[in-house]
DNA sequence: GTGAAAAATATGAACAGTCATTCATTATTG
DNA sequence: CAATAATGAATGACTGTTCATATTTTTCAC
């Protein structure tokens, strides 16, 4: 019901579009989800798609772009700078979990549709992926500095093992009956990473 | 080449299209994979798929129940029983990825394309991956009874952090030009988890 | 053993449904 | 009244599934 049939001068189809095929793909899976569903949803006829995006893959392709600027704009960026890298990290935990947890279509479409083809996940991997990793391996890379975070591990892999953990926590809880909100998984998730992280006798 | 024209007394009709169909899937993609594809790598014709499997999906899940049972059948039954926790938890992290670094169309089928569909997914979870998270939570728990490994985390949860953590590692290999070998990751994930699950300070 | 009939298996062309994409036509805008 | 944007019915390609037909295997009387 997000209506204004009363499209004066913005030219709003092409986010329309994409916003419909965003709940259309999350809620159907991609390969239940027709053009003309989509269509159907952002109030265009079938053809009108194809004034704005290329193909129905092309359709794709920006809904994943689009998720992944959500997901990354709205919470990453307003990390607390200038703070020790422990903190910046449980930020970051925080925020990841929080982001998923208050939108589960986006939820669905970043940890389960967009992983439909080697191929969108590949690509998705080498663009999207790799920044949020970089901004997760730098923290590490500040803690071993800081002499707070153990540095026998190398921070770019130990960034991934940080993002897995998330990541599996993301996928648990879009499977499960969503009793609980995910954000509140926070502190423990950051407990174990604190851990893994941590300086060791042995270091 | 796994050639043998003359199908004397057994009929191997049933893990030939399975086998098919693990490497269709595997490198076409569930989506692009066509009866008739598997069907002629199986050496059958296309109606002798429905002679085994009630359709499509059928095999699909097939696939996946036969890809999960090589994969710990194979792998986590050969644990060292009796050994301590921590020792033991090297022994998933090693047979973990090794078992998926050693065949890379399981892999891809278990990293990617079980993913395929909420409900796929979904229905995956909620069994073979349940009785393998159980597994790695016994050995936390033991851990824990050991006190070797800190207490303060729930055995399940955290079973499903480690879960997180391997199953990214074979993801990010999945996507990799594979380079180098899944299993060699072992050590450093190890140190990682073992960081994560060891008694702290505080505790 | 032999071979013919029955049963079990296998075949692949045809069918039917789906759906991405196009484009001649209509509506809107400047 | 151009020019631009939008429409949606028609098209064509694709593919899961069926089933009439063909092949192979089993049975068993002789």
């Amino acid at each position: 019901m997000t209506s204004r049939k009363t499209s004066r001068k913005v030219n709003d189809k092409h986010a329309r579009i994409l916003d419909a095929a965003i709940v259309e793909i999350a809620r159907q899976g991609y390969h239940r989800t027709t053009v003309a569903r989509i269509a159907r949803r952002a109030g265009v006829a079938d053809g009108t798609i194809y004034l704005y995006f290329k193909s129905k893959e092309d359709v794709l392709v920006a809904v994943f772009d689009r998720a992944m600027d959500r997901f990354i704009s709205q919470g990453i960026m307003e990390m607390n700078t200038g703070a020790g890298a422990a903190e910046l990290l449980y930020d970051i935990v925080r925020l990841h979990l929080e982001q998923l947890g208050e939108d589960h279509d986006l939820a669905v479409i970043l940890q389960v549709e967009l992983r439909h083809s080697l191929h969108f996940l590949d690509m998705f991997s080498r663009t999207r992926l790799r920044d949020y990793l970089e901004i997760i391996a730098g923290v590490i890379k500040q803690g071993q500095n800081e002499r707070v975070f153990r540095s026998d591990l190398e921070p770019m892999f130990a960034a991934k093992l940080v993002f897995g953990v998330l990541d599996q926590l993301a996928t648990d809880w879009v499977l499960s009956d969503r009793n609980y909100r995910l954000g509140a998984r926070a502190e423990e998730a950051n407990v174990f990473l604190k851990g893994a992280l941590a300086l060791h006798d042995t270091a």
